[in-house]
DNA sequence: GTTCTAGAAC
DNA sequence: GTTCTAGAAC
């Protein structure tokens, strides 16, 4: 995967890019200044701003975006590398436009998808209603062809992995823990795997269903592991996904840090919080990794 | 999903 | 008086 943000110096089809927003110019411009392959992951550690017509002129998100990017015959060309983290022949990662960590990105499998034994064909093993979120990857694919789409979406997932940890150690020196999975309840249209940073830490972070929907113990945010552990069984697949339609009362659960439990009673308390554990976090890990020479596997080391 | 803002909470 | 949340609008 060395060279695989190769593609985002492509000179894209602006034409295809209605009026980016200045934020989307900024990234960009400041993007292709770093080198390497950490440079799209370089703005998205910065604060993410958006005007209010950003909404009206199409450029914010919409209820169909991702759909948008997915359905795309030819996203490196068309997507701006602000917007386009890497594609492969039946996915595509992209920025998320809210980032709610340090490191936030959705993996979304494309339309048409093609099968693994022939990657160039422009066939789909799965209609498009299938792809419209995870209940109908499910429901709607046949078994051969979800477990296709899901395991394509974890393979692009760890090379996402991959490159966060890179930019992770590059910027802050050590690497801390990274959740892949999906809403249980999501709320635009086209199935999406998040791959977001443990730190939570981002200006995007603004409510208590922000930090309830993204909890890895709550129920809400589902795994990828374990959405493929269902599939192995049907029978538990369609119970487990009776269950995620129950999932919305889970955002209403009162705020607490997901890793030590304290509550806190507003959300700014809460943030105070993470940027404090952050930083023990990171203390404790270059000292490690001081000592060591490099940085410890085990749960106290990692945030 | 985000933004805006009234009024609750402090 | 200021901070914060939550519901309506988009």
């Amino acid at each position: 995967m060395g060279n695989c943000l190769s593609s985002s110096t492509t000179i894209y089809d602006s034409s295809a890019e209605p009026t980016p927003t200045p934020i989307a110019h900024e990234q960009a411009r400041r993007s292709s200044t770093v080198k390497g392959k950490g440079r799209a992951l370089e703005s998205l550690s910065s604060s993410h701003q958006r005007r209010r017509s950003s909404f009206m002129m199409g450029t914010g998100p919409s209820i169909s975006a991702l759909r948008t990017y997915a359905t795309l015959p030819n996203p490196s060309s068309s997507l701006p590398p602000s917007k386009l983290l890497l594609s492969s022949a039946n996915t595509i990662a992209v920025f998320d436009a809210y980032p709610k960590a340090k490191y936030h990105f959705l993996v979304l499998p494309r339309y048409p998808f093609p099968p693994q034994s022939d990657p160039d064909s422009k066939d789909s093993i799965v209609p498009l209603e299938a792809l419209d979120d995870l209940r109908s990857l499910l429901l709607k694919a046949d078994r051969g062809a979800r477990e296709e789409v899901l395991r394509a979406m974890a393979d692009t997932a760890r090379e996402v992995e991959e490159m966060i940890r890179d930019e992770m150690l590059k910027t802050e020196g050590f690497e801390w823990k990274i959740d892949v999975g999906f809403h249980a309840i999501p709320s635009m249209k086209h199935v999406h795997l998040h791959v977001i940073s443990e730190d939570r830490i981002s200006p995007a972070m603004k409510t208590k269903k922000h930090h309830n929907s993204f909890r890895p113990d709550l129920g809400f945010f589902v795994s990828i592991m374990e959405v493929q552990r269902w599939t192995q069984n049907d029978q538990n697949t369609l119970d487990r996904i009776e269950a995620l339609s129950g999932a919305q009362a889970l955002l209403e659960t009162p705020l607490t840090c997901f890793k030590c439990d304290e509550p806190f009673s507003n959300i700014p308390k809460l943030k105070q919080h993470l940027e404090k554990e952050f930083a023990k976090e990171k203390a404790t890990a270059l000292n490690h990794i001081a000592r060591h020479g490099r940085q410890g596997s085990s749960d106290e080391d990692m945030f």
